[in-house]
RNA sequence: GUCCCUAUCGUCUAGAGGCCUAGGACACCGCCCUUUCACGGCGGUAACCGGGGUUCGAAUCCCCGUGGGGACGCCA
């Protein structure tokens, strides 16, 4: 079988990291088992949808490298196939036009609702109804409605979930096409998965409810059905679904937050799904490995911590010249040394991109150290320490060992320990307390910026 | 309210009736490494929602509760 997949959107907002998690599923789907990949924009919300949310998720997708082989589509330019489509059904007995009024429908519902009993449509315009209750057609123009049938069951099997079935009595007579011809959801989505030959749709658990009514369009329209995968949803941290007041839910947002984009797919790769024990692993290995049964069938929580934990493998790994020219644009661009190589001392100790790039700070962005601290740290003990390790450090070769080991005289001249004389160096040097090694960050920033600042706090000589 | 789905450490999860004295990961705690902070290594605390069945045997299958999520739009 030729395997065609799909992503289908709808240009309301950004891609968050459900969708994301949704597109990848199917991507890695389509592309585990050499099919396609159709990305289809459902934008028949036409108060809702804008242009700037095409382009977001767009662009979302393209950082994820989620690539898509066909599309995009846009439902708002197959007009015309939803309506013959419709008119199809209508002469097949299959659909029906509906005059009731959005007012009329609210007080069905309302007085429903009151009686405990689900709200529905009645099915009062089904023509042979219609006619018995002498009910006339209106002047205006009508919706299309799907004629569900009110009895029996109807059901599938499926992918992540098993058997699933609903009592028809619990549907009712969905609208399929508005009266300006604009399809709905429930219906764009089994036109479009139809033509484009969708072999398996894989959504949202928030579409299980759907998917009958969907397979009684199917059914309708008379052709085979698709496999039905439903994946649980992601929430928050406190079980609510997902939004903003749980901080970042936009993918864009994780990119700016100084995610690798790798690490962000891994993260959500693992987020309902599973192989064994395996944590880290690149996208490839998820395209090998995926499958519907290790698909998890309850929704799951978005784990802030686990998510930056991923983030830091990925950056421990990545290369140098890639990370310089992430971290680079969030540097105030100072003169100082490579970055290539102030990154590969610091990437071990970051979850982001920020972080790293705080951490690179210090390479280029002196920070006077106040007086306080400056008192604390000179003592009678580590002046002269300090003023001997200047004095040496001025004719020591300018590399890593050699400066470690003029530490390590210096220990031994002054009878101290490494963190006696590194703290206080470390301070006046870089104005912190927290830096890698000192003598790697010695030999990074250089003789002449050293001496400086050794003599700007300890006197010339 | 009605319907649908679901249930293993705080969180993500392994688990296809005996491999389970329930495993891994994040977080947390302790120790080691150490030039501070990290990284890394080792160890620890911590879970099968409850009740009934089925079975020689149940985390696993069935039923009922309960908790959680979803849906009930001319939104998608």
């Amino acid at each position: 079988m030729n395997i065609r997949t799909r992503f289908a959107p709808s240009p309301t907002g950004f891609l968050h990291i459900g969708g994301a998690r949704t597109a990848l599923f199917s991507w890695a789907y389509a592309r585990r088992h050499g099919g396609k990949f159709i990305l289809r924009v459902e934008d028949t919300d036409v108060e809702r949808s804008t242009v700037a949310s095409v382009n977001a998720i767009l662009e979302s997708m393209k950082w994820l490298g989620i690539d898509w082989d066909e599309g995009p589509f846009f439902q708002m330019q197959r007009l015309p196939r939803y309506k013959e489509v419709a008119e199809q059904l209508i002469d097949a007995g299959h659909a029906y036009r509906c005059w009731m009024t959005r007012e009329e429908l609210d007080l069905l519902r309302e007085s429903q609702v009151k009686q405990n009993l689900k709200p529905r449509y009645d099915g009062r315009w089904r023509p042979e109804r219609a006619k018995a209750a002498g009910l006339v057609p209106p002047a205006r123009a009508p919706v299309v409605r799907f004629r569900t049938p009110e009895t029996g069951d109807i059901g599938w099997d499926d992918l992540v979930k098993g058997p699933i079935s609903f009592p028809n009595q619990e549907l009712d007579d969905l609208v399929i096409l508005r009266a300006d011809g604009v399809p709905t959801y429930n219906f764009g989505v089994v036109v479009d998965d139809l033509d484009m030959e969708i072999t398996h749709v894989i959504r949202g658990d928030d579409h299980v409810n759907n998917t009958p009514r969907q397979i009684h369009i199917f059914n309708a329209i008379g052709k085979v059905l698709p496999a039905f995968a439903h994946l649980p949803m992601i929430l928050g941290a406190d079980g609510e679904r997902l939004s903003k007041r749980h901080g970042a839910v936009s993918v864009t947002q994780y990119r700016d937050e100084g995610f690798l984009p790798e690490a962000l797919l891994n993260y959500l790769a693992r987020l309902g799904w599973s192989h064994g024990d395996s944590e880290v692993f690149p996208v490839a290995q998820l395209v090998e490995w995926f499958d519907f049964r290790h698909v998890s069938r309850s929704p799951a929580k978005f784990d802030p911590d686990k998510a930056l934990w991923m983030n830091q493998q990925y950056i421990k790994n990545a290369g140098d010249a890639r990370l310089a020219a992430l971290v680079s644009p969030l540097l105030e661009a100072k003169a100082g040394p490579p970055l290539e190589k102030v990154i590969a001392l610091l990437k071990d100790r970051a979850n982001s991109l920020q972080h790293l790039a705080e951490s690179a700070r210090l390479f280029y962005v002196y920070e006077e150290p106040t007086a306080g601290k400056l008192a604390e740290a000179l003592n009678d003990r580590t002046r002269p320490a300090l003023q001997m390790l200047a004095q040496k450090l001025a004719d020591t070769p300018w590399e890593r060992k050699s400066l470690g080991a003029a530490l390590s005289e210096v220990l031994k001249a002054n009878g101290l320990k490494m963190p006696e004389l590194a703290m206080p160096a470390r301070l006046l040097i870089t104005g912190r307390t927290q830096t890698p090694s000192l003598d790697a960050v010695l030999e990074l920033l250089g003789r002449d910026l050293v001496l400086a600042r050794f003599a700007r706090h300890l006197g010339e000589r």
